[in-house]
This record gives C-alpha cells, structure tokens and sequence, in this order.
DNA sequence: ATTTAAAAGAAAGGAATCCTAACTATAAAG
DNA sequence: CTTTATAGTTAGGATTCCTTTCTTTTAAAT
C-alpha cells in the first residue's frame, strides 16, 4: 500500500501509483525513469527558449528553420513538419506564414502536386540557423561526460524505445533504422540493404536521410 | 569534412556539426544520444495534449495540478512552479488565476510570509488528476519492456546527467540524492544521512519528499 | 533604527502558439 | 465521373508566455 508524501494535497488519496508520486518512483524502476525523462524534455524547453530570446523568434519558428537546414526538400512541408513537431497544420501554417514575412525562408511549389510547397532558408534564414543550430550544446556538454561504454548502452536503449513509441502511435515520426524498408535482421545482427552492412552499436542511425518507411504487416 | 545529406538547404553551408544534421550524428555518440532525447521530449507534448483535450485544460494547467497533489506544501507557490517548469512567475500567475477561476485549487496564505501563498487541490481539482495523473502511461509501458539490467544502467545515467545539468544551472530544479544535503559518498558508495544507509543504484531518487539543497562550495 | 535591496506575486499589454471548424483547390480512387 | 482523401489556408478564440511596471513585504546592510 502506497502512500504520499508527507504533506501533499488531499487526504484518502486513490492514483497513488502515480509516476509523478515520489513515492511510486521508489518502487518502480520505470517511473524514476520516465520522471527522468520527463526532467530532460525540461531541458529542450529551456535551452531553445534562450536562443529564441537571442535571435527574437519563437521555439517553433527556430525549430522548423533548423530542421529545414538538416533536411531534405521533400520533408520540409507543412503536413510533415506538422507530424515532426506534434502540433496541428494551422500551427506551423502560422508559424510559416511569420517566417515568410520575416523573409527567413523561401517556397518552392512542387512539380508535382500544384498545392504543396516546400521551404528552403533565406539567406538571412541561414544566418539565424547559424546562431541557433547549437541550443542544445550546454546539454551536450554534460553527455559528452559520460564513458563511451555508458553512451553505447545509453544509445541503444534510446533508440529501440524511440522505435517502440513510433510502433505503438505515440510518436508519428521517426527515422531510425529499425523502422526503415532497408534494414533486416540477418543472422541475430542489423543489417542495412542499402548501405550493404551490418550495423553495429553506433551504426544504427535515428535520423536517417534516406529512410524510408516499412510497410510493416504485424 | 562532414557534408549535409543531399538534398539539404543552402550550398556551402559551415555548421554541420550540429547535433541535428544527421550526418553530424553518425559520427559522433552523444549528437545521436541528444538527438534521440530530443525525440522523446515529444513525447510529453503529445501526452500530456492529449489528456489536456480530454479535461478541457491546457497542458501546464494540468501539470501544475498533478505537482501539487504530490508534492507538500511548501514548493507548492507560483515562485517554485516557475522554477519547476522553467518558465516566468507570471505565466504561471495566469495558469493560477484560470485555475482558480475554474475552482479546481485552492489558497492557503503563508503564516510566515504574507505575499505568499500555497496551493492545493479542491475536491474538482482532484477529480481532474485522477483522469490525468497517468498521462505518461503510454510511454511508461514501452519503458517497461526494458530488461532491468538495462533499466538499472538508464536509470544510473540519467540521475547522474540530472544533477551535471542542475549543477551548470541548465536545470533550475532538482531533488536527486546527489544534490541533497543528507547524500554523502562513503567509501566509494552513496549514502543517505537520514535514512543512515547505502544508496544502491536503484536506492538514488530523482525527486526525493525529503530532499533539502547541499549549499556546494566549488 | 533606517535605509536599501531583494523577493512574492499581480497587473497591463502584446506577440505568438495552438486548438477546432470550416473552406478551397487539387489529386487519387472507385 | 463521382467520391473521397490530401495540402494548405482562413477565421475565431483561449491560453501561453514574454517583458515591463507596480505593490507589498521581507531581509540585509549600514
């Protein structure tokens, strides 16, 4: 039987097993994670927040300017970048409309489908990603200090949890190995039909340019 | 020389070793492990929405909420809740002000300060968090599905890389063992003064009831 | 004791996020 | 050729979230 804190809110309490109960956390490994996890996304919140002060953008609009830096035309959208970032069309439908009146980005309508356009960086865009490209260095920093044994097991967990969320509908987007049409399971190890290579530890990739998704049957 | 993967923005472009050029994170652990957090820090977006949608409240009315049904009085203040969730005193000053609108808290002003006050849960406020205190549960069960060694090893990580960013003031907030007055190291192992015992692996909170600041002189 | 500085919170004002719902136009599927 | 789905916008509204300014109160310094 689970109890709170002493001096928390209501009395006869009944979701104690809360992850968000401390006392939840103490006996269940999971819930100290997620909770851990939970302070990290703190961290992103943060950190952009202070390039976007710096530069006098929004999160969201720094967000898609780097994003459209790193990536490839077809996914700079606004039906993806809406999937990417988990918020609606209008959202980034806004947000785009501001970077274009900021003249940070240009459109370039598709040959193929008269209604849809994809983003590329302004001159002045760019200037912008390069002052912002680097928010999330302070934290970083603090992971560079771990063993290369640590990163390694750190990676490897992330990733299949990234894989896992995407698998059951949490998150919309990813672009790891795991997920793509080129990987197999060949002999117990990853392997990349495209690359034509085993993918060992660091070799798997969360962000790949040239995933594409598998059609999965399951 | 890193290049940007084909398709990218603009030509001869110069900061392509930021953690989110993809081509940056294959040649460096912590550029994937970074990008990788960044992933899931969605995660608490898109959860936390959608219970958000559910109840009829907006995403930091909800988690003020489920911090004061678990958390004791005395961080319960909107000076805190802005530390606790990064952002101003009077963000959170609003989010107060529609929540008691709502009549879902209530105000206890401070004895020993009169411009304070403290917040709990009204009988409506309550109700809210039993329908919305497990919205990390989705990401929770994929977390579970770890082995505990993994579990026991992510978890070590993640404690430690709390406390590194609390201590380069990149997280304002935390309540690890290892930033807590009663944690002492002794002879090589964690050790809690209050509880008088070792702290093994799984023993270190992330947001301890009992927590009180180390004033740390480095 | 008195001044000074710091801290708790609110109020005012404004930009931007972010939603839903309704809408246009194009593309794909039957 | 009709139907259905998709790309993106517009409109309207609630809320976040910021900065700046202000009041009150507490703490610290002289």
């Amino acid at each position: 039987m689970l109890t709170l804190p002493v001096g928390c809110s209501p009395a006869g309490f009944f979701m104690n097993e809360s992850t968000f109960n401390p006392e939840q956390q103490q006996k269940d490994i999971s819930s100290k994670i997620v909770a851990g996890l939970e302070r990290i996304s703190e961290v992103f919140k943060v950190l952009l927040w202070e390039k976007a002060k710096l530069v006098g953008l929004s999160p969201i609009q720094i967000q898609i300017l780097i994003f459209i830096a790193f990536h490839k035309q077809e996914l700079c959208n606004v039906s993806h970048l809406a999937k990417e970032f988990n918020v609606t069309k209008p959202t980034i439908s806004d947000a785009v409309r501001m970077l274009d009146k900021k003249s940070l980005i240009t459109k370039t309508f598709s040959s193929s489908d008269s209604r849809s356009y994809s983003l590329s960086l302004s001159e002045k865009g760019t200037e912008i990603v390069a002052q912002t490209y680097d928010f999330s260095e302070p934290l970083k920093k603090q992971v560079d200090d771990f063993s290369t044994k640590d990163l390694i097991q750190l990676f490897d967990v992330l990733g299949q949890l990234i894989y896992k969320l995407n698998r059951h509908g949490i998150l919309s987007v990813q672009r790891t190995c795991y997920g793509c049409k080129f990987y197999t399971k060949r002999a117990g190890t990853d392997y990349c039909n495209l690359l034509e290579k085993d993918l060992v530890g660091e070799d798997i990739r969360l962000d790949c340019p040239e995933f594409e998704e598998r059609i999965s049957h399951s």
